[in-house]
DNA sequence: GGTTGTTACTAAATCGATTTAATACCTAAT
DNA sequence: ATTAGGTATTAAATCGATTTAGTAACAACC
């Protein structure tokens, strides 16, 4: 059915011995003293006759896979999705191999992919983590290996990390609001303890206290079931009447965000002014368009694998951490329009004017 | 730094042979009349110093990995990103891990992807094959090895394949917007040869002939550059200028379709009608929401994973090749309301009333 | 001619598991 | 008492590579 041909074979066939053809294999032959002839023979040979090593003998010996773990949130959120992609794509061409799977924020199953990644004995490791796996990341570190962290840091950790400036990004989102007139902005979170969430919120916070104003904040659960979420967002806007413009510190919350503003049938900006955090293909499509701060995922993912590249390369010793904090940009769509103006300013369109009525 | 325990330490710990502990490990201690009491030592001498045996060994030694290698087209799209999401989740709770990564459905990158997977002996293939691999997909049965297709088949490809009823989807759709009065339907596709592709051409092209008139059918290039995607679509439509629908027949098509249609200022469904092959969460947020032909996401990820799941386990025999056609569902939105009642027709909405001005 | 040095190549150990074949010991049957 | 059979355990082979520590052959040097 199928044959298997080893270093072995080969070396019998040639009458030749193993460790020849493995010095071959390696590009040791010159310092080994193979002479160029045998090498070119041996060299044709395993041409000739298709050889391919047994990666499991190999990592078994020499302890390296080629392989890179990498552990995200969640592969079908799309900002995750797409650093994933461009990773694997730089890491596939230096001759490395990208094998990841989603955490779903869970502590449990991330400490049970970790365990996997290390019996398998991944050369590195590149992580979003979940909070409460400080110890095991700290352990990966301690015992030597290659770990980058990455979209978020935990309390306490020390080790190579990039990550987006939430704290600026939500600040100068909610500063173009009050720019553009807005007076009463509410934040709508995740009940969540993660450091990029507590940075985001506080980036709020400072920019709305600086005109003398209170936060008003509400928190949602995640992977709440999506009605239930809905619901939840709808009662907060319905029953704050006041509020004029909503800052959603998610894409994720966004989605069913939008949908609870559909549901009041109020319109956007003129009612509600909207602002969400992670930006979206279709953002740009929407009527209106929505105004989105954009991480910089091509350059997150750049400077992630290369930070973990390097590590791999280094000659031993364990160096100097080095942190990234990365800006985002502020896509300023139509969603956050100047206050007074806006019923007078053009804007790009989808659709046509459809008469307002009533939610069913 | 590190300490490695081997079950060679743990036999010499407990002065005992290697062979006892590996048969206590695999279960086995009973068949091999190892006492109780000896295996209750072993086991918690085990637990005691937290062994974790080493999986190249093990892999070298059985040629098994518990691993199944996932090619999909690309990780940052969403229909694969939620298939790869659920195949991934009832693999593991099988004991099963998952390592994927994206073919950007590329020939060559999937060879090579296919040639890593089998030189890391990964114990079952899971594929949505790019066009020409036909030979490689062939080779990989015809060893033994287990291999589900999925999305899409290969001409000539015999082996278990699940897919969504394309034909009949794009008929459905197309019929649809017959009976609410569209007349002139274009349909807008990909440049590309591949069988799910043609189905849905073909779908689109025998409702289309039902009603005594011609196809009208764009095809694109994938990755061309976003902007030149944009305009060539937007040209046809423009150069069309009978056309009162148009059907997308995949997510990225319309991504680029939405966003010539909004340049031409034309509203939907009004002037032109839209339908879509391929949900998406958004969609339903659109305004006006977007008509779209939803795949059986979970239903094909389950059935996917299962086919899989029961390769593996057979007893030997391949048996018969097993094909699935899964039928998906048209979502009936708001981007194919009925044409004549259409300026009259309530419509839920996000934004408000917007005065229709010349794309700048 | 004996020491030293290169060159060209190889035998054997090793990585950490699984598994086959064997070894004692003990009991029951002939 | 000898054989057969079951129980409890283990030595050693094996998987397919890498790598250390040689060996043999030959030239150069004083």
């Amino acid at each position: 059915m199928k044959k298997k041909i080893t270093i072995g074979d080969i070396a019998s066939e040639l009458g030749i011995s193993k460790t020849t053809v493995s010095f071959v294999l390696n590009g040791k032959a010159r310092e080994n003293h193979i002479s160029v002839a045998l090498e070119k023979k041996i060299l044709k040979h395993i041409e000739k006759v298709g050889y391919r090593p047994n990666h499991f003998a190999q990592s078994l010996r020499t302890g390296k896979t080629k392989i890179i773990g990498m552990l995200i949130e969640d592969i079908s959120d799309p900002f995750f999705a797409s650093i994933a992609r461009i990773v694997e794509e730089i890491a596939y061409s230096k001759g490395y191999k990208i094998f990841y799977s989603s955490t779903e924020n869970d502590p449990q199953k991330t400490r049970d992919l970790l365990q996997v990644f290390r019996t398998r004995q991944v050369d590195g490791y590149i992580i979003a983590p979940p909070p409460g796996i400080e110890k095991e990341l700290k352990e990966l570190v301690d015992d030597g290996h290659p770990v980058v962290v990455f979209d978020r840091t935990l309390p306490g950790f020390k080790g190579d990390n990039v990550v987006a400036d939430n704290y600026q990004g939500a600040f100068t989102a909610i500063q173009h609001f009050i720019d553009n007139g807005y007076q009463r902005i509410a934040m709508i979170t995740l009940n969540s303890d993660q450091v990029q969430m507590i940075e985001r919120q506080k980036g709020y916070n400072d920019a709305i206290k600086a005109t003398g104003q209170l936060p008003i904040v509400k928190k949602v659960t995640y992977h709440d079931d999506k009605e239930h979420s809905i619901r939840e967002i709808q009662d907060f806007i319905a029953g704050n009447g006041n509020i004029d413009a909503v800052f959603f510190a998610t894409n994720y919350i966004a989605d069913n965000g939008l949908e609870a503003i559909r549901n009041l049938n109020l319109s956007i900006p003129q009612e509600l002014g909207v602002i969400v955090f992670d930006d979206y293909n279709l953002f740009r499509l929407f009527t209106p368009s929505i105004t989105a701060i954009s991480q910089p995922i091509k350059e997150m993912a750049e400077r992630v694998i290369n930070l973990m590249l390097e590590r791999l390369s280094a000659t031993a010793e364990p160096g100097e951490a080095r942190s990234f904090v990365l800006s985002s940009t502020l896509m300023v769509r139509n969603s956050s329009l100047p206050k007074t103006h806006v019923p007078f300013l053009p804007q790009e369109r989808v659709g046509g004017m459809i008469p307002k009525t009533r939610p069913s």
